[in-house]
DNA sequence: CTGAAAGCGCTTACAG
DNA sequence: CTGAAAGCGCTTACAG
């Protein structure tokens, strides 16, 4: 037999107080006397009450969770994001719900769906690699759900984003290659149909403008998906060129990796003739032998303010000062041995 | 000026039905006749009905969300498992809400506390590192929550568990390098005060028993958390001896690719030196050179055994046919190069 | 400082 | 096949 749980009622009827005296006592409510307060929450305890919160939410039409949507959460840098946001939330009293779109835009769309039903009291997403659209944001938008977009965030679309520069991190991480005296120079990217992996290539190609530098077009070899696998090939490619390159820019630590491998394996001495860096300082990178220089992206960070900025939408409720803001983290060049040419 | 959401009575006033009427077409209760429903969805699709969950959860008092209590989510591990956890979750109609209990114990209880609020159908737990008695679970259990544990598992208490063959995993494992020929074999493990780690070293232990092989007490180094850098001092004091290992079990990966990089540097070759097994199958078994054979844990599919087996308790709802069960998942041994000797 | 009462939006047992 | 009504446990505006 299931025992019923303890309703504000069952202490009213112990105490001999009303359900509102009771309800307001242990929410500290200013006008009940300090003597009532101290017995209800001395009765709470001695009966193990603890509040419904579901009736609580429903009654207040409001509830204290977030959902997040990622396209897959066992990807590092959005298990550190949702973690960050965790830590957040946390401190704020907020759960957080996870959701995975796997990068399939129809299940996207279902998810916003089911974000739709009251349950959460705002959404952070990062949208998934193959969404066409946002028709499904338009329509969260519309019933004033709050919202906060990190790393690949909707273009032409208005709402709260927390981004990191990715076109000025990656000039600095080619001009630091420049620095080191590299002439010639590499890059391995991502697709250039996502925002994030067309802004670091082109912070690469400003980077050699500014310094009057040529690259050739066997030297830039975009990926599918940055994966290990398709680093080796790239880096294969781009040693199959009479002219090798002394320098390589890659848009993340797996391809940077790879990169390293392959060269290291022909012969070439990594940073002395080929210097590499890579972007998201990822745990490997302090792993890797040489350990690679890379572009910390903020990851950890990068929640905690997606988790403020929702929560304070939240909570100014209505007064819609801030139509919508972006946030701008500040990325860190942290210099490895890989790049670390004498 | 926020817009009202639709509710059941709007629709029933459209359409001049019952307010239980409408609740039933919607859930295709078999009592309704097709043309009402047909009716009834179209106009909830016209006026962009969605059920107000939280008062429907309300009203039944359950619900359809999950909670998961990890120790820390940007471990690979655990965000491996929170995937497969989500993955069956999702398609059972299920949200799975995510806490981070950084291996704090006081932080652990917290969040059980949080649970009992009625707002999950159910939890899922790994332990924390720190995790002292285990009262705070009897709670939740007293008070019926359906629960699993994974991994990490409370000994001494009964209740559905997931888990691995950790002492089997590690026998075989062992069992494996004692084949290739070696004869002194280190273990690199982790704290005995958790229960996987304990195991996997007296699976260790077993294998050479088995084989009659000795071990001295330098050849077994225990760290605190396993990371790479205790792997690294791990592998230096290993090399302080004059007998070397000729064979290295860790009871992870980060502290075998650490024995493979000191090893490696102090000139010994791996694997015809020196082989190592891992234990975890992370992605970086398939990057390090050479590449790291390991122990795959299986954590996606231990993620979506949780789930299943907690959506039954969940749904079979009191009769308590079931104690409690206990599913080990296979493991396998992923042979790789770094303990392919000839 | 405390109480009585209404009502949030839904579901379901009961009635017809 | 459909409807009227009760009620889940809480919060809050109103009254005293």
């Amino acid at each position: 037999m299931n025992k019923r749980r303890i309703t504000l009622k069952d202490l009213s009827k112990e105490l001999g107080l009303a359900v509102s005296t009771i309800s307001r006592a242990l929410d500290d409510h200013p006008g009940i006397s300090p003597e009532t307060k101290e017995r209800v929450k001395q009765k709470a305890v001695e009966l193990g009450f603890t509040r419904n919160s579901i009736a609580s939410s429903f009654r207040k039409s409001k509830t204290l969770a977030i959902g997040v949507i990622v396209p897959q959460i066992d990807i590092h840098f959005h298990s550190l994001v949702i973690s960050g946001i965790e830590e957040y939330a946390h401190k704020s009293g907020y759960n957080v719900t996870i959701f995975q779109s796997r990068n399939s835009f129809k299940r996207e769309k279902r998810i916003t769906e089911t974000l739709q039903n009251n349950m959460f009291a705002g959404v952070i997403i990062c949208q998934g690699a193959e969404t066409r659209g946002i028709d499904h944001f338009k329509k969260l938008k519309k019933m004033k759900m709050p919202m906060v977009f990190y790393d690949r965030v909707p273009i032409g679309f208005e709402a709260n984003k927390v981004i990191i520069n990715d076109f000025e991190s990656s000039l600095r991480a080619t001009e630091h290659l420049i620095e080191k005296g590299c002439k010639n120079i590499a890059h391995i990217g991502g697709p250039q149909t996502t925002g994030i992996f067309k802004s670091r290539y082109e912070g690469f190609r400003k980077a050699l403008e500014n310094h009057h530098l040529e690259v050739s077009s066997e030297f830039i070899q975009f990926t599918k998906g940055l994966t290990y696998d398709e680093g080796l090939s790239a880096a294969r490619a781009l040693l199959s060129h009479p002219v090798k390159p002394d320098g390589i820019f890659c848009s993340n630590d797996y391809t940077a990796v790879s990169a390293i491998q392959v060269f290291q394996k022909n012969g070439f001495k990594v940073p002395d003739q080929v210097a590499v860096v890579g972007f998201s300082n990822y745990p490997i990178s302090k792993i890797i032998e040489p350990n690679l220089s890379s572009v910390n992206d903020r990851a950890f960070e990068m929640g905690q303010a997606a988790a403020k900025l929702l929560i304070r939408q939240i909570e100014e409720d209505g007064e819609d000062l801030i139509e919508s803001e972006i946030v701008t983290l500040k990325t860190e060049l942290i210099v490895r041995e890989s790049s670390s040419k004498k």
